[in-house]
RNA sequence: AGUCCCGUAGCUCAGUUGGUUAGAGCGCUACACUGAUAAUGUAGAGGUCCGCGGUUCAACUCCGCGCGGGACUACCA
């Protein structure tokens, strides 16, 4: 038995991560922890697939720390949790990296400058720029996930599956080709995505038109109601634009269902006319802020600044529903149905009318709104064919040369648009025009203003946004787009979405859960280069479409097309179907432009072509279940062993994408969820709660910190500090602060064990204890951990790892460290290896050992080390490392409440009697004769009888004496119960407290003695049982007295003379102990002492040498009247230097 | 603009079904203790529990309206 726990000299974290990575490597720990534990089956897990074009960050640390510390307990629990790793290798911002680096812009690829071939090239070895670094960081924090095969998004498996699965969508009706409004930039002839959107810079206050039209409605049967009792031939509505040059196109107008309107008379106030206008109510004071209802209008001059007004009516805005009006501005017959009322829910009354112009072709609202309800968009038919909005891609309104003949003809009013055709909706768009110019806008508004058609116009500043490379004004736009039909699978994901755990629940229930109440169809379409290309060819004539699924498909497809003559060679000839080899897939590359080149023949025998567009990236990532299996090509048997996952935690930001993309494939393709339960972690800002950029220099560099800090109390620290859904304002003094609190309390407790287990051989070989036989402070130490091994697992099995980790520590710094051990540093040193010595090591060694297990998942390296420490030693456990070994189970009969309780009250009154002795100046040291205690019932009695002894020698007091209950040395305080008189009185409340508390020491011993009394409150008798208040014995005349809630302690502060000679041998035991610590003494030294005869100490050594012998290790203690020799040393006793010689024997 | 999160001591955070002295750690001040010692204990200072209303006998806690910080989605007359 050679073997001793190690001891260390301090502790160093940053080089326990180190040593500890360098055995996980070679035991291959990882490994054998998903193969060797999982007689509980799988435990699926999914990794959202990080982007390694970027560098990572403190905060990838956070949420992957979320995710491993799951997984590892799930793995010690007996599950078996494969975890792949992941790339996400497509998308936006790599593209505008490479961009960057290549210095060109979109326009420049596919042009002479750079092919899409080599564009894409770039990306591709460009996105894995960094994976050595993730690689790193993955490791030394020990995020234990499999990296030796990772799924990557570029790999041609990879988006055979993606086009498996989309054509599994098309061949259902669920993709579909249609157009949305998105943000355009005419200037430089690009769609903009959101993300260019929301640079810096782009939203710029602009100066534009603004003007209220006036929209005349239709009489017929239902809007009669509205020409009733009016004066004035017309009724109109009036609508707020600050886009007049998207009147021209407008084809409906919207109201608010429950918003008030109301139907007024008034003047136009150009023209001098009488008018009927229908506006919100609660905008009435907006349209005429100037005016005064009282005004009469018969008094009214054309003119005047005043309007006077009349409110005729009011009514709701369903009322208004489906109510025809006639065309504002006649340029363009639009097709059937158009120029309704109808109701959305976007409307407000914040500005404008509270009625809205709709124009379907400029307006995301305006488009959805119009296609609920069915109106036409004001579409013009070019000469090519096509159709399109009334303005060109160019930002122009559309020329007539340009349109088709015979529309023009039919639909076009050529004499009213002759003289704003080709004109640029903003004057930006053509650099021949002179700055300053009038724009379309404000020809339009003088135009309506002849024609009586406005009510009013304004100039006004608004914020709108700016393209950020040509720096011209956005478009709204309308582009053609493939879309996924999620709307038609809207009430399943809600459906599914509720049986998913979130955490917290309210992501899942508000963000995630009100994002899918609103969902629209997915725009899959990109404009981009690299990606995953749509599968969809179709013909020029866009008859005949095709979808392809598969590789194999495709072959065989051009196999068709180069028989008809359409393509020379089959880019997939080498390619053999079913052999899902890595250098099978090699042989071709699905990207751009090669997928693009690749023409196939219809059914009827024409060209078919794809169509040029991406698909959104989240596709990618959202189809990873799927993907990273290559199924339905491999894993069709064995798929529902991986899906659907169990448990999968990202940032809350991917509320909107991963999480969004996950449960909407997985419910469209498997009707399914994609997984089970769900943590979205918050942000990690910087400490004084900004955002960390590389640009404000506040980024923490996660290497650095791991290596300074090593990884656990870096892990720890941000578990604990705050719940992961809040954000974390890291600070470097944070984890600092856990090192020192709980690592370093933690690594001082196994310390102090090693220390005297090696003393003592204690190698556990003994057999155990029973935990019956062991002393109170032991039977409560291993009830506390029993409850903690309870509480910790619950945590977990909740996915609350915040909880679990602040109630490990707890256990760790106050129960275990300041008391446990603190009261019991006596039993291990010194005396005999006896029963009560082998119970103290057995049983802090299962606290400690415990606690390494149910702590790993947290701070996976440390805890490693100490129960590889304790267990290398002993034996205890066949697992070589605390992540092969089982998850603590408690032992409920363990539990004892009863003595955690009694505990409680010796901790209260040890710190309450070390609180007085403070207050009196008596040192620890000094001992005194007896506390007493009030005791208000037998229980009380009997619980601290069991803790007395602890409590005595923790504060250094000989005995206790407990005063009666009757005793009339007391002074009680009573004090009203309002959790059991609040709902029997209610009212009456304020007047019984005050009436019991000022009950005198008298009645309130009357009440105790007879357990009732009755106050009279206004005349109501109040009967008052022992349950309704509460009496506390809160004084003891003539004694040092402390309260603590119920608890009262008195301290006899009186010091006798043999009290006072213990008090200075045990000055003497701590002075000769501190010498022997200089002296450097090893714990087992005997040693000899001489002191000083001096008459203040005399007596005290006289009477106590066999004590001071026996806590010193002396054996023999002597005074002397001389010295002689150089190791004399001059000790200080309550003023009194006394000489002294320790000498240590041989 | 909408949805969601957060707001408690100088800082970081607890606060259980509403119940009357709102807690901990860090930091600060003072004093102790010391064979775990780069620890530890005790005491002190430090709070309009973001604000205003409401419900209630009683609100940090429940409801409403705001304010501040943050995230996402949108940008619309």
């Amino acid at each position: 038995m050679g073997k001793r726990f190690p001891e260390y000299k301090t502790l160093d974290l940053s080089q326990i991560n180190k040593d500890i990575l360098k055995i996980w490597d070679e035991n291959d720990t990882f490994h054998k922890s998903v193969r060797e534990l999982n007689d509980k089956g799988e435990f699926v897990f999914f990794e959202g697939p990080p982007s390694a074009n970027g560098i990572p960050g403190i905060h990838h640390v956070m949420a992957r720390t979320i995710k491993d510390a799951i997984c590892r307990f799930k793995t010690q629990c007996g599950f078996e949790v494969k975890r792949k790793a992941g790339w996400d290798t497509h998308g936006l911002p790599i593209e505008l990296g490479v961009e960057q680096a290549l210095g060109i812009t979109k326009e420049d690829i596919g042009t002479e400058k750079i092919s899409i071939e080599d564009f894409n090239k770039a990306c591709r070895t460009d996105v894995m720029r960094y994976t050595d670094l993730w690689e790193d960081l993955t490791r030394k924090m020990g995020y234990w996930i499999n990296m030796d095969h990772p799924y990557v998004t570029y790999d041609s498996r990879y988006i055979e599956t993606l086009w498996w699965l989309l054509k599994q969508l098309y061949s259902k009706g669920y993709l579909y080709k249609g157009y949305t409004i998105q943000p355009y930039s005419p200037a430089a002839g690009t769609g903009l995505s959101s993300h260019e959107l929301n640079l810096p810079g782009c939203y710029r206050d602009v100066k534009d038109t603004t003007c209220i039209a006036l929209f005349k409605l239709i009489r017929d049967k239902k809007s009669e109601f509205l020409f009733k009792n009016i004066d004035t031939d017309t009724v109109h509505m009036m609508a707020w634009t600050t886009t007049p040059w998207t009147l021209p196109s407008n084809t409906a107008l919207a109201v608010g269902e429950d918003i008030i309107y109301i139907k007024v008379r008034s003047f136009n106030p150009y023209s001098g006319n009488p008018v009927t206008v229908i506006i919100a109510k609660d905008l009435l004071k907006a349209m005429f802020p100037d005016s005064d209802s009282a005004g009469e209008l018969s008094d009214y001059k054309t003119g005047n600044k005043k309007l006077p007004y009349k409110i005729l009516e009011e009514f709701p805005g369903r009322k208004l529903h489906g109510i025809n009006y006639e065309q504002l501005i006649d340029w363009v017959k639009p097709d059937p149905g158009a120029f309704k009322v109808v109701t959305g829910e976007f409307v407000t009354t914040e500005d404008g009318t509270g009625i809205v112009h709709i124009a379907p072709t400029f307006g995301a609202d305006d488009y959805r709104i119009s296609k609920e309800f069915g109106i036409p968009p004001m579409i013009v038919k070019r000469k090519d064919g096509s159709f399109g909005p009334m303005v060109d891609k160019k930002g122009y309104m559309v020329p007539i040369a340009d349109l088709d003949d015979r529309f023009v003809k039919d639909r076009v009013n050529i004499s009213t648009y002759k003289d704003f055709e080709a004109r640029p909706v903003k004057n930006e768009y053509d650099a021949s025009i002179p700055e300053g110019s009038e724009t379309i806008d404000v020809d339009i508004v003088v135009m309506l203003k002849q024609q009586g058609k406005v009510f009013r116009i304004e100039k006004q500043i608004h914020s709108y946004p700016h393209c950020w490379r040509t720096d011209k004004p956005v478009l709204y736009y309308p582009l053609d787009a493939w879309f996924i039909r999620t709307t038609a699978f809207r009430e399943r994901m809600i459906e599914l979405n509720n049986t998913i755990n979130w955490k917290p629940q309210s992501t899942g229930t508000g963000r995630f859960g009100k994002w899918l109440e609103n969902l629209v169809d997915w725009n899959l379409s990109r404009t981009r280069f690299w990606g995953t290309p749509l599968p969809i060819w179709v013909t020029e004539d866009r008859k005949e479409e095709m979808c392809i699924g598969s590789a194999h498909e495709l072959k065989t497809e051009i196999e068709k097309s180069v028989k008809a003559g359409f393509m020379k060679k089959n880019p997939l000839e080498n390619f053999v179907p079913g052999d899902n080899s890595q250098e099978n897939y090699e042989k071709f590359d699905l990207h751009r432009p090669y997928v693009d080149e690749i023409v196939l023949v219809s059914p009827k025998g024409k060209k078919m072509f794809r169509e040029p567009d991406l698909i959104d990236v989240w596709f990618d990532s959202g189809a990873m279940p799927y993907a990273q299996a290559h199924y339905p090509f491999e894993n069709k048997e064995n798929f529902h062993d991986m899906f659907p996952a169990d448990y999968i935690a990202e940032g809350v930001d991917q509320t909107r994408g991963w999480f969004f993309t996950l449960h909407a494939i997985a419910t469209m393709i498997s009707d399914s969820v994609a997984f089970k339960n769900i943590i979205s972690n918050g942000l990690v800002l910087d400490k004084n709660g900004n955002k960390m950029s590389k640009r404000l220099g506040n980024a923490v560099d996660p290497f650095t910190t791991i290596e300074e800090y090593g990884s656990d109390p870096l892990r720890w620290y941000m578990l604990t500090n705050a719940q992961p859904w809040d954000n974390l304002k890291f600070d470097m003094a944070g984890i600092d602060e856990v090192r020192r609190k709980f690592f370093g309390t933690l690594y001082n407790t196994y310390s102090f064990f090693a220390l005297y287990a090696n003393v003592d051989n204690f190698r556990f070989t003994e057999r155990d204890i029973l935990v019956n036989m062991r002393p109170e402070i032991d039977r409560w130490i291993i009830s506390l951990l029993n409850s903690l091994v309870r509480e910790v697992r619950k945590c977990y099995e909740d996915y609350d790892l915040t909880r679990a980790g602040r109630a490990i520590q707890d256990f760790v710094t106050e129960n275990l460290s300041n008391w446990y051990v603190r009261l019991n540093r006596k039993r291990y040193w010194g005396g005999d290896y006896d029963n009560d010595k082998i119970a103290a090591y057995q049983t802090l060694f299962a606290c400690l050992e415990t606690v390494s297990r149910l702590a790993a998942p947290l701070a996976p390296f440390y805890m490693d080390q100490l129960f590889r420490d304790l267990n290398n030693t002993t034996g205890r456990h066949n697992e070589e490392s605390v992540h092969l070994a089982i998850f603590p189970e408690h032992d409920e009969s363990l539990i004892d409440k009863n003595l955690e309780d009694r505990m409680d009250i010796a901790q209260k009154i040890s710190s309450m009697i070390l609180g007085l002795r403070r207050k009196v100046s008596i040192r620890v040291r000094q001992p005194l004769a007896k506390i007493m205690i009030p005791v208000p019932d037998k229980s009380f009695k009997a619980k601290f009888e069991a803790v007395k002894d602890l409590v005595l020698a923790e504060v250094n007091v000989k005995e206790v004496e407990y005063i009666d209950d009757t005793s009339a040395v007391l002074v009680k305080k009573i004090k009203p119960n309002f959790k059991t008189l609040g709902p029997r009185y209610g009212k009456l409340m304020k007047e019984i407290s005050n009436a019991v508390m000022s009950l005198g020491q008298d009645e309130i011993t009357a009440f105790e003695n007879s357990g009732t009394h009755q106050i009279d409150i206004n005349g109501q008798r109040v009967a008052l049982t022992l349950e309704d208040v509460e009496i506390i014995s809160e004084d003891i005349p003539g004694w040092q007295v402390a309260n603590d809630g119920k608890l009262t302690v008195a301290l006899d502060i009186t010091v006798t003379e043999e009290l006072r000679y213990e008090g200075i041998a045990r000055e003497f035991v701590n002075r000769i102990q501190n010498i022997r610590k200089e002296n450097g003494y090893d714990v087992t030294d005997k040693i000899t002492v001489n002191i000083e005869d001096h008459d203040f100490v005399r007596e005290a050594v006289k009477r106590h040498a066999s004590y001071i012998g026996s806590q010193t290790l002396a054996t023999t203690v002597n005074l002397v009247n001389s010295f002689s020799g150089n190791n004399i040393r001059e000790v200080e006793i309550d003023d009194v230097i006394v000489k002294i010689v320790v000498s240590r024997n041989n």
